[in-house]
DNA sequence: GGCAATTGCTTGAATCTTGAACTACATGAT
DNA sequence: ATCATGTAGTTCAAGATTCAAGCAATTGCC
């Protein structure tokens, strides 16, 4: 007897179509995301001979007038460290970019854009933001806000799942271990 | 007290935010998807010695139990040809995938899982279900739909553009030229 | 049939990314 | 001061990814 409540009330059936619901989400998430950044992708390299990863660093600078450290660039570009020591050598001998020394600690090394390299980072945030809009024109400025807020809340336990990782799915899924 | 309309529906705040919104999102998109995707790609390394890439790969393969040919792949893949075929030949070495010849066109390949690639399959996705589940733990059943309908509407728009790329932003966007 | 254009895939070079080992500086306890 | 420990970046090798060029089978057209 399943009784009056709607079939996705149901318990069994919430327990069972649970999981995979986020699957599901997962996917879409993963294919909009890369589709996205391959178009981004290509037309950076087609357009200016840049990439993804150089943009992405580019505009981090951008907004710290100040410069960043390796260690923040490399969070906030969410890459590894070794890749953003890659980068910064390649935007450096490109002259879009420069290193100095921390003033406090010896071990740092401040990366500031020089301003070629801001100038032609405006040229290609304007494309490039161009063509962001066309891609995310199938949504009204109210759902592009809804989907904005609902992954800042998966930013934000994602975000406190790293700083102390909980074992994943240790409560209820002995059964795989 | 402002009175009753909230900031955000100014008419001249709207017209400044509508593009910055755009990109906004894709920022928070391209966060989430980068971190998950990381995440899922380590977990997949430290504990099979696989990849996300790989993972993708034989997920498709499953999916398709009659086989799939090299580009269907590739394209449900997300990745290039090239890439396709660097795979298909890695998952080959391991014994997880099979080629032969396409029974009605020489130039095609059809790749199918064997019988080990079913059982890694497997016990991956296991593992990488609850590793996404506990991802998206902080949003709702409900919400997990709405963002995956309002994704969903990303990406047949996304889906529709490439079948003929408009010019991006040829109508308003001439000063760029 | 025969030949040009097309299609499906592979190859190779260049680029990018990662992870782990390493250097150099900084800090704190003794 | 000295040494153990920790932290910021770099380096290097291996892996992954892309793009363009190439090859072989197929199709369409005459």
């Amino acid at each position: 007897m399943t009784g009056v409540s709607e079939p996705a009330l149901d318990p069994e059936t919430r327990l069972h179509s649970d999981h995979p619901e986020a699957l599901r989400l997962w996917l879409r998430i993963f294919t909009c995301a890369r589709t996205v950044e391959r178009s981004v992708d290509q037309l950076l390299k087609r357009e200016f001979g840049s990439s993804l990863a150089r943009f992405d660093v580019l505009a981090q600078l951008e907004r710290a007038p100040e410069g960043l450290r390796m260690g923040e660039l490399s969070e906030r570009t969410l890459s590894t460290n070794g890749n953003a020591t890659w980068l910064v050598a390649a935007l450096g001998r490109e002259g879009l970019v420069r290193r100095r020394a921390a003033p406090e600690d010896g071990r740092a090394v401040l990366v500031r854009l020089t301003a070629a390299g801001r100038r032609h980072f405006a040229t290609m945030a304007k494309r490039h933001e161009a063509h962001i809009v066309s891609c995310f024109a199938g949504l009204s400025a109210g759902e592009r806000r809804t989907v904005h807020s609902l992954l800042g809340t998966v930013k934000d336990h994602l975000t406190a799942r790293r700083k102390q990782p909980p074992n994943d799915h240790a409560r209820d899924d002995r059964t795989t271990a």
